[in-house]
DNA sequence: CGTCCCACTGATATAACGTCTCATTGGTAA
DNA sequence: TTACCAATGAGACGTTATATCAGTGGGACG
C-alpha cells in the first residue's frame, strides 16, 4: 500500500528544518525507512559499524523528535524503535518474541476525555502498549 | 480511606509464599508501604544506605512480583516505582515534574475487547500512561 | 567555483541503571 | 540448638546512553 523509501522526502525535510544531511545521517535513515521490524538502538550502530556510536544515538533521537521513529516498550520494559509512519497509533507487543504491529485505537480519545473531566492535569499525550501473544509463538506454545 | 502501613500482613503474606522475612526487606517494606509519591531505585537505595543496592532491587523485584509496587513510565521514558494498591489501574503523569497519580480506565476493556477483535494475538496485559501539566506546574508556568 | 563557518562527527570518557558472582550470614524448620 | 539454604553485601561487570572535544565536511554565500 505505503511506499516506503522516501528518504529524499525525509532529507529534504530535514534540510528545510536546517539540519545537515551528511554521509552518516543518510546512511541511518536509508537503513531505517525500510525496516518494517523493531531495532534497538544498540543493534542498529553495530549494522553501521563504521559510523560512530553516539551518532547513531543521536540520529534516532532526531528522528523520534521528527516524528519518523518511536519508542516501543517491550513487557520487560526494555526499549526499541521502529517507523512510526507518523499518524498517532499504539502497539500490540508480543510477550514472547518481542514483534510488534500497530493498532488504531479509536475511542481512546473518548477515555481520554474522561480523565480531562475527572482530572484538573492538562493533557499532553499518552502511550499504550498492550502485550499479548501473537499466533506464531502460540503455535509455538509460548505461554504468558 | 484505605490504610496503608500493613507490613505486618504483607511479611506473613511474603513468609506464606516462602520468603524469608529479613531485616534488610523489612526495612525496604515499611521504607516502602508509606510513601504515596514516586521514586527512583537508585534513590531508594541510597535512602536506606546501609542496605546494599542489589538486596534493594533485589527486593524492589520482588515486590513489583508481588504487586506491592508498580513501575511507572515518565515522559522521558525513564523508570521509577510507586505502591500499586494492587487493583489494576493506570497512570496520569506531570511532564513537568513527575508526579503521578492513579486513575481507573473503566471503558479500556471495551476497546482491549476491540483489539482482541481485530488482531490474532492472545491479550496478557496493557500498560496506559496518560501525560500531562499538573495543576501546581501550570501555575507555575510550566508548559508542553 | 572557491572559501569559510559552524553543525556535525567519532573516539573516548563518563554516567546511570541494573545484574551477577561468590564468600558470608542469619531466618527458620526440625 | 542446630543446620540448611535462602538471602545478603561488596564489588565486578554489562548495557544503554550522554558528555567532551578536537577535527572535518556540508552547504551558504560571495
Amino acid at each position: 500500500m505505503t511506499t516506503f523509501e522516501e528518504p529524499r522526502g525525509l532529507a529534504d525535510e530535514l534540510r528545510d528544518q536546517g539540519f545537515k544531511i551528511t554521509s552518516p545521517r543518510q546512511q541511518v535513515i536509508e537503513n531505517v525507512a525500510g525496516r518494517e521490524d523493531n531495532f534497538t538502538a544498540e543493534a542498529l550502530a553495530a549494522e553501521l559499524l563504521p559510523i560512530g556510536r553516539a551518532t547513531v544515538y543521536r540520529t534516532i533521537k532526531l528522528l523520534l523528535d521528527q516524528g519518523l521513529l518511536c519508542r516501543v516498550i517491550l513487557g520487560d520494559g526494555s526499549i526499541c524503535y521502529r517507523v512510526s509512519h507518523k499518524a498517532h497509533h499504539h502497539h500490540l507487543v508480543c510477550l514472547a518474541c518481542g514483534a510488534t504491529e500497530d493498532i488504531h485505537l479509536e475511542d481512546v480519545e473518548d477515555v481520554l476525555d474522561r480523565v480531562r473531566e475527572a482530572s484538573d492535569y492538562e493533557l499532553v499525550s499518552h502511550r499504550v502498549e498492550v502485550y499479548g501473544i501473537c499466533p506464531a509463538c502460540r503455535a509455538r506454545g509460548a505461554r504468558a
